[in-house]
DNA sequence: GACCATAAGTTCTATTTTAGAACTGTCAAT
DNA sequence: ATTGACAGTTCTAAAATAGAACTTATGGTC
């Protein structure tokens, strides 16, 4: 599978993917997050290749995720910063961070606490239902086509296969 | 950079992105929450390569996100489960969803819809901060060194040294 | 008994991607 | 005139991936 089938699929964690699913582009993010915003600072605190760098910076700017802004002439000079787009990206990276937190720490702790300046209190992220305000799990959650699915999606072809094969045999 | 060292770096989002920040990685988890268990099925949804699916199950096995289980001896077959680990992926799978809902849809709306079976409703996933309930943006968030902070973070350095040079010469 | 199917991989080669380092161009300051 | 900052580009070697064929174990069919 090549990257621009991704943004294709109907499914929007493969569309999604398609911008955001390689390391790279997540550390890019991360820092990003933290107010890093210059090429050389990019560089210096991931320790990526220059190469890859200027490659995953065009593609999250041809996306839509990050924006070129100059910030002086003679010579010109451009930082990146979060678009409204980016800035969504936001509870994927909490979520992330949040899972490493639980199940990655070693001994000493976590590396980074968050402070909700809004309480004022150090907190986790929790992910709860738009409608009833409950805490999410996956065991709770119904999945249903939406009006941009696949005809006959290919998700659960061989297991319906199976599924049909063993009714039939019954 | 390879994988192994992002594994042991000071900072929740590399290390969870050591286990899941590949784009098949991500896809597998999908079907996994798809109940999709068995080797042939998620090699007919994905049309991802059978040496490379093997390769990620592998790995996701090794960081105890899935379990393999026997499901017949003779001859013996095993399918692979999510363990608690990796249920407790769903925040991160349902945020990139979420978001590839709202940025990356076509004309033809999602691929899928979510309910709820708590309250019956079809919801989107919004993250909130666990001490006060209120939704959580990039810009409300103060972040601080925690007690597995690296001793001279390199995140920030280069910014660092350009601030104190342009304190210096002030 | 020969032949086909199922399931879960493994092996092979060609292509693509990445790592690592050096190089380029523009301007400012010394 | 030289040095340094910044934002890339170019180069080659190493690693990962795609795509297809092959393997192993078993059960069922003609």
């Amino acid at each position: 599978m090549k990257w621009d089938t991704l943004e294709e699929e109907p499914c929007s964690l493969a569309r999604t993917v398609a911008v955001i699913g390689d390391r790279w582009s997540l550390l890019i993010l991360r820092e990003c997050f933290l107010r890093i915003r210059r090429f050389d600072d990019f560089q210096g605190s991931l320790g990526i290749t220059r190469h890859l760098l200027a490659d995953r910076l065009k593609k999250l700017v041809r996306f839509g995720v990050l924006r070129k802004i100059p910030y002086q002439e003679a010579p010109k000079r451009y930082e990146y910063i979060l678009t409204q787009k980016g800035l969504d990206l936001y509870p994927i990276i909490m979520s992330i961070v949040h899972w490493g937190n639980i199940h990655m720490v070693d001994a000493r702790g976590r590396p980074l606490l968050h402070e909700h300046k809004s309480c004022g209190k150090m907190f986790d992220p929790v992910m709860v239902c738009s409608e009833c305000g409950e805490p999410l799990s996956a065991k709770a959650v119904h999945v249903h086509p939406g009006p941009g699915a696949r005809k006959s999606s290919p998700v659960h072809a061989s297991a319906r296969e199976r599924a049909k094969r063993a009714a039939e045999s019954s």
